[in-house]
DNA sequence: CGGGCAAGATTGTCAGACAATAGATTAGAA
DNA sequence: TTCTAATCTATTGTCTGACAATCTTGCCCG
């Protein structure tokens, strides 16, 4: 898979864009904190553009749930509290045993298995994670999602997952800290690959379901600091 | 229910929610056509905003899927296709089953049943929905999805439902024109409602499930002219 | 120490300007 | 005439500067 190479200047995308691009990655870098107020005249220097299209910016990603607004208070940094993110798992719950589901649909009705197939020579070749960094196991995580959500080939479905992801990204993150869990998040993903290769739904939507299931519960976990309030 | 007396006076909401309101008004009534382009010269005149602030309205609706937006072609109210309008009730399904579900597990644990109750009594006051308009109705059927999320008592669960009504709510109007569907929604509901309050929350889920499922099917029998492409 | 006020910081909103782009129109060539 | 290309027009994308409304902070006084 080859990407074209890194472009240097600044990609004429829209500056709207590049805004939004700059802040939700701030935000998954840690660059800005869970409840960081984020005052407009300093990203306006940072970013380099007016303070119209950042505000488009942060409507947009008020909207998706990476950033809260106060009226005249302005755009902080979004954190959760322990209940709120249980609840959030419990929705990804459903959405994302859904995606298992219709995977495996697709793959029994004949879709193309080749990026599934791939998953489980990649987790063979290393089922316990051995050497993976948090950073990339974390990018590993995401890309095996987001894959099994492309295989369920529903956009709608996408759309919803990502919005779920986002806000969370932090804390699954630190969940990924210790070699136990990589290691167990694995066997959880090959569960689920089997299944789907297998073409078989309700096994699919099992094993998902058990993955989120587990991973909230691990979240659930974590110390106070984590959380709002 | 008592409301408070309606405020006649431009009520001092912020310029962008106004905005941000009376467009949704206005594509939930049919006054903008799906497909139909939004000028930003025309409606910061019939808004009385400014151009920055409807930039940002059109923003957080293209966020929720009211609107499309593309680069310097501006915002347009959302057609679906087909194949999206499926999609999209495939994910409600799975979401309104949860909360079907949930809504019955807090029951069983014990949660205030006024509302369900009200709502049966209500329905078996008029079972078959005689001589209420499809604007009577399609109101009252966003009021008892709305209360049972309610019930169900997950935020982040609401939000995501309510993302997905939005851009669909002129199909399911014209589900509700014939007397026929309007008397098998209530049917359904009627089996939701008795399912919750019994607490069982497999049966909940199963039935509502169900109701999804059905409406979808309806609304897939509606005419090409009800669609996008 | 606590209340309260003034000053400063920040957001909400507007108006006006101009470049960039897409769509429509017109002119020209075959 | 019909197709293509240049031109015009409507509209969006973006910036700047301005000001009122509101929040925050620090200081003064009792």
């Amino acid at each position: 898979m080859h990407e074209s190479p890194t472009i240097q200047v600044p990609l004429p995308a829209s500056a709207v864009d590049r805004a939004a691009d700059a802040i939700a990655r701030g935000v998954a870098s840690g660059r800005y904190a869970p409840g960081q107020r984020l005052i407009e005249a300093d990203l306006t220097r940072s970013l380099q553009v007016s303070r119209g299209s950042l505000r488009e910016a942060t409507r947009r990603l008020a909207a998706e749930g990476v950033l809260e607004l106060e009226p005249h208070r302005g755009a902080r940094v979004r954190q959760l509290s322990r209940g709120e993110v249980a609840d959030l798992y419990r929705v990804r719950q459903a959405l994302e045993a859904l995606a298992g589901r219709l995977a495996a649909e697709r793959i029994a009705a004949g879709a193309d298995d080749a990026v599934m197939r791939r998953w489980l020579a990649e987790i063979d070749a290393n089922p316990n994670g051995a050497g993976l960094s948090a950073d990339i196991y974390m990018a590993d995580n995401n890309r095996f999602h987001d894959d099994l959500v492309k295989v369920a080939a529903n956009d709608v479905l996408a759309k919803q997952i990502a919005s779920l992801r986002l806000p969370a990204v932090r804390l699954q993150f630190s969940l990924l800290l210790t070699q136990k869990h990589v290691a167990e998040s694995i066997r959880q993903h090959r569960r689920i690959v089997l299944a789907v290769l297998a073409g078989d739904p309700g096994r699919a939507e099992r094993a998902m379901r058990d993955h989120l299931r587990k991973s909230s519960r691990t979240v659930q976990e974590l110390p106070d600091e984590a959380y709002a309030d």
